[in-house]
DNA sequence: TCATGTATATAGGATATCCGATATATATAA
DNA sequence: TTATATATATCGGATATCCTATATACATGA
C-alpha cells in the first residue's frame, strides 16, 4: 500500500506537458530559455527550475524539433524547425480532441 | 547520456492528466470504470488498461474526490463528491490559464 | 580587477504515472 | 453446469518527468 496519488485540494500536477508547452510558446515566436521559464511561471503559477527547462530544451533540440536561432553571450534564442511545427500540430490535434469540452 | 525524451513525431505523451480527465468526465455525469475507459479511448486514441484505470479510481476515491453511487453486479458507478467538484474546478482554472491560446 | 547579475549546463536521483500480467466476481446463454 | 463476456482488483515494476545541487560562462558596473 503506497497510494496517496492525489493531495489535499489538488487533483493532479499535469506533468508530461512541458515539452508540449515549450513547442507551443516557440510556435508563437522565438524565445530563449529564461523567457520560456518566465512565461511558464505566469501560466502555471510556478517557474520551472534551470534543471527542468534546459534538459527539456536539449531533448527537443536533439529530437530535431527546434534549433538555436541566435546566440548572444550566453543567451540562446530557439525557434521551431519545420519538423517541430509538425510535431506541435500533431500534438495539438490530439490535445484538442482529448480535452474537448473541458474549456467551457 | 540517456536522453531521447521525445520520439519520432510525438512531442510528449501527456501524462499526468488521467486524474484530471476522470474528474472532468464525472463532472458531466456519473460513470463506471469501463465507460470512462471507453470515453478516454475515443478522446486520446488509446484505451487505458484495467491496471491503469482502476488504481486511478481508487486513488481518487481515497482522496475523497468521488464515491460509489451505485453497484450492480460488478459494475460500480462513480460520481463526484462536493470535494471532487471543488478539486476539479481548481484544476480546471489552472488548466485554462496554462493552456490559454493553445486551442486556437 | 572584482563583484554581481544573468543565462545556460548537467549529473544524479526522487517521485509520479502508468502498464502488463494475473486474478476474482457477476451475469448470461448454451 | 459449462462457457463466455464483462467489470473490477492489485502487485510489481518499467519508464518518464522533473527537481536539487552545482558548475560554468558572459556582461556590466563599481
Amino acid at each position: 500500500m503506497i497510494m496517496p496519488r492525489y493531495g489535499d485540494e489538488e487533483c493532479c500536477d499535469m506533468r508530461g506537458l512541458l515539452g508540449f508547452l515549450i513547442l507551443f510558446l516557440l510556435s508563437k515566436k522565438p524565445m530563449h530559455g529564461q523567457e520560456i521559464a518566465d512565461e511558464l511561471a505566469k501560466r502555471r503559477g510556478d517557474k520551472p527550475s534551470p534543471g527542468t527547462i534546459y534538459p527539456a530544451l536539449k531533448s527537443l533540440k536533439y529530437a530535431g524539433f527546434l534549433r538555436e536561432e541566435e546566440k548572444v553571450g550566453k543567451t540562446i534564442t530557439y525557434s521551431l524547425t519545420p519538423r517541430g511545427m509538425k510535431a506541435f500540430h500533431i500534438a495539438k490535434r490530439r490535445f484538442t480532441r482529448t480535452f474537448l469540452g473541458v474549456l467551457s
